[in-house]
RNA sequence: GGGAGAUUACCCAAGCGGCCAAAGGGGGCAGACUGUAAAUCUGUUGUCAGCGACUUCGGUGGUUCGAAUCCGCCAUCUCCCA
């Protein structure tokens, strides 16, 4: 089997543009290929850790990743929402986010002995000279396609396109080709949402060089009602530890639904498929030991496996609090806010007006409730959220 | 360049001088049921010292006993004409 067949054995692929030809290229060749990353915030989620995970299949089928960080393009941003216009980053935050990215892109794939290549198309795009990049490239551009596409096509028909965003799809395509130039890169991979980009880049490199180039995009993960996940419902699960402690980013993994498991396992985590197979083989209940795998999988490569142990052995993280907080007693509504658990008092004392706290196994009711005992306290919130206090 | 319209809470979206902290939906949170699942039903969803107070309806300055609602200016966006 080649790197892409592993790849589309565990799901990964969405679409290719030539399936034949890369095969071939695959099973012959060392590629090198990439994908690219917009410095959108200041840490990666789970979208981008599935294109990691690729990346990771394909490096150890001896494949060479390009991992382009986005410092010019993010200047621009990609139109994918289609009512409004993405507020434009300073070129601060766009350097400090690819700063937070690389250290994290480092953990998932390994850069040593030129195994990885990490650029910035920064470095190039920042620079070009308008003339001469019209003159050039501009000509290869066909707006009635680009219009044609749906990102596009949405924004121009509904709540307005301007030219700024419609150089989006130029300067990644220009990046394939200034990366097919540099390192030989002739493959890119993306998210499904990235197809047209991709595609644009693939006819750039013919059209001016002449040369093969391909593409494919990564299935986007499913929440259970097959909507996408990610950033727009709910809250984005973060790989930094910082933005989601390791225990919710494991309790995350831990509650997933039972319709996404599969998937999840087979994208998600680097145990062999005959295993996957085994593990989502049950029914009901049973599922849920295929939920613990999931969890500490994703969880250990993330996180390491020492965190993994941890967080997977107890439902219940702790949380540190001064001694004097409780020297007086302290209301439980004023607790609950210190502790993090609920954002305001009017949202503690709805919680407890509701039922949904508990103190030490007794369920507590009064919002005037005070609380003197704080060494070991077990609060619980709703079904799932639990936290120890200890004192120091 | 000229004309018309829009801007509402996490998101979408009603409201068009007092009964508006602001309908409805989504999302979130909690309760019931469950398998730490899904679906369903119920409650809740600005903040603070709980029947009261305070801050919200793009920004700012007015009119009024009283404004999200009327007027002026500014900003951003959309549409039509050139």
């Amino acid at each position: 089997m080649n790197g892409l067949d592993i790849l589309k054995q565990r799901g990964f692929i969405a679409q290719m543009t030539h399936e034949e030809e890369m095969d071939k290229l695959f099973t012959e060749n060392k590629v090198v290929f990439y994908t690219g990353y917009d410095p959108t915030a200041d840490s990666l989620h789970i979208g981008h850790y599935v294109t990691f995970m690729a990346v990771s299949w394909l490096q150890k089928a001896g494949h060479i990743p390009v991992i382009l960080m986005g410092g010019g393009t993010g200047m621009v941003g990609d139109p994918d929402k289609a009512d409004q216009m993405r507020p434009l980053m300073t070129v601060e935050e766009i350097d400090h986010n690819i700063e937070r990215f690389k250290l994290q892109a480092s953990r998932f794939i390994d850069f040593a002995d030129g195994k990885a290549i990490m650029v910035n198309n920064g470095d190039w795009l920042r620079q070009l000279n308008y003339t001469q990049f019209i003159r050039e490239y501009g000509v290869h551009f066909s707006v009635n396609r680009m219009l044609a596409t749906d990102k596009y096509r949405t924004k121009f028909e509904g709540s307005g396109l301007n030219f700024f965003e419609l150089n989006y799809v130029v300067m990644q395509a220009y990046d394939f080709l200034e990366l097919n130039r540099r390192f030989g890169c002739n493959v890119q991979a993306g998210g499904s949402d990235q197809w047209s980009n991709i595609v644009a880049g693939v006819d750039l490199i013919r059209r001016v060089d002449g040369k093969d180039a391909y593409g494919f995009t990564y299935n986007l993960l499913l929440k259970g009602d097959g909507e996408k996940m990610g950033k727009t419902t709910g809250g984005v699960t973060w790989l930094d530890a910082n933005k989601t402690t390791p225990h919710d980013f494991y309790q995350y993994f831990r509650n997933v639904q039972d319709t996404v498991l599969r998937q999840y396992l087979s994208i998600l985590t680097f145990l062999p498929m005959e295993e996957i197979e085994e593990l989502t083989a049950h029914e009901g209940a049973e599922l849920n030991r295929a939920k613990e795998v999931l969890a500490y999988e994703v969880t250990k490569i993330v996180h390491g496996q020492q965190i993994a142990d941890e967080v997977s052995s107890t439902r219940i993280p702790s949380h540190t609090l001064p001694k004097q907080t409780f020297a007086d007693g302290i209301n439980i509504l004023d607790l609950l806010v210190l502790t993090g658990l609920v954002p305001s008092k009017a949202e503690a004392r709805r919680n407890v007006q509701q039922g949904g706290i508990t103190l030490n196994e007794e369920k507590i009711t009064n919002p005037a409730h005070m609380v003197t005992n704080g060494d070991g306290l077990i609060i619980q919130k709703g079904k799932k959220t639990f936290l120890k206090i200890t004192l120091e």
